[in-house]
DNA sequence: CGTGTTTAAGTTGTGCGCAATTTAATTGCA
DNA sequence: TGCAATTAAATTGCGCACAACTTAAACACG
């Protein structure tokens, strides 16, 4: 299946000599990326079951737990989530009694969200969960910061590529890197 | 739990001296995967769009270019996705023109996934795409090569993880790593 | 043969994730 | 001051992802 009229590498070749593996499944930095998160998410989820958290929840209450206070927007930069994803899921939160959704009385288009006790307790069960995740991956501390480094760099590359005037203009541009030749 | 006593960068600790710290966003693999895994899927909604495919049906289409004719469940297995997933999104490439869902006359219960000439004639179009993306990345062939890899190995023992029993007995039992102490 | 089990696909319901639009509040600027 | 432009959040609609369940076909085994 990998080695068919392979180039270099018969394993995993890298450069594939028919222009048509450049599609095969297994060569796609993609897919394994997003089968990766797909098998993550479903790591977290009998972990979460106990909090009642999904694992974006989980995700924003993270955020929360960091400094509550913040406004919907804030929490989307962070996240990289908009409104139409957070406001549902803030609803869910605030209904389970985890936190506020309160209108910044300076500004009232802003709605400003504060940790509740529950919200506050509720870290606490929390602090397992990484542990357990860590433990599931099988890899060591050294190995998960190189991989979420390489991880956290490729967001902020394709993010750049895809607006390239909103950030790191000193770079090259990778607006020529989307039009393939 | 994994070697505490090492903590060295004061920018990025890798061992919060805090254990609440491994609750901070930034320390976790999980959301680099997550975050770098929604940009991947924006990244290739604009080179998708001209073939009028979403991204998961793009996957879909991968595995057909590769080789049609297999069951909606072998297309499961290859992408992570079960029925309740993929069975709505194949009646939509069916209705696009793209495939035809035929019942197995040997096995009626198998639905098996044929290629149409559409379905066929699209993959030039898709030839484009992967190096666009890989220009998107700014990442070179083996960069993206490697990354994969620690990618699908997470994902394999992610997998083992969560179902000990169905894949690789001979190595470690991993279900006490989902206990956290 | 018949019947209990297993398997494949489909259905239903919930929760994201995002594009597009709407509403309302604030800002900019003549 | 007045009014257009901008901004923040919410709403609507669509397409995944998945748990739980249903339907129907194939199998197992006495």
């Amino acid at each position: 299946m990998f080695d068919h009229t392979a180039s270099a590498d018969p394993a995993h070749p890298a450069h594939p000599a028919d222009a048509g593996d450049w599609l095969a499944l297994d060569h796609q930095l993609c897919f394994a990326l997003y089968a990766a998160s797909l098998a993550m998410t479903k790591t977290y989820k009998p972990l979460l079951a106990p909090l009642h958290l999904t694992y974006p929840q989980y995700l924003v209450m993270l955020v929360l737990w960091q400094g509550d206070g913040i406004s919907v927007s804030q929490m989307g930069a962070r996240l990289t989530l908009d409104s139409g994803t957070l406001t549902p899921l803030l609803k869910r939160l605030a209904s389970l009694g985890l936190l506020q959704r309160l209108r910044d009385s300076a500004d009232e288009r802003r709605v400003r969200l504060h940790l509740t006790g529950a919200g506050r307790a509720l870290r606490e069960q929390a602090l397992a969960v990484p542990q357990a995740v860590a433990g599931a991956t099988a890899l060591d501390h050294p190995q998960i910061a190189d991989l979420a480094r390489q991880l956290t760099l490729l967001r902020q590359q394709l993010a750049s590529a895809l607006s390239p005037a909103l950030s790191s203009p000193p770079t090259a541009p990778p607006t020529t890197a989307l039009s393939p030749g």
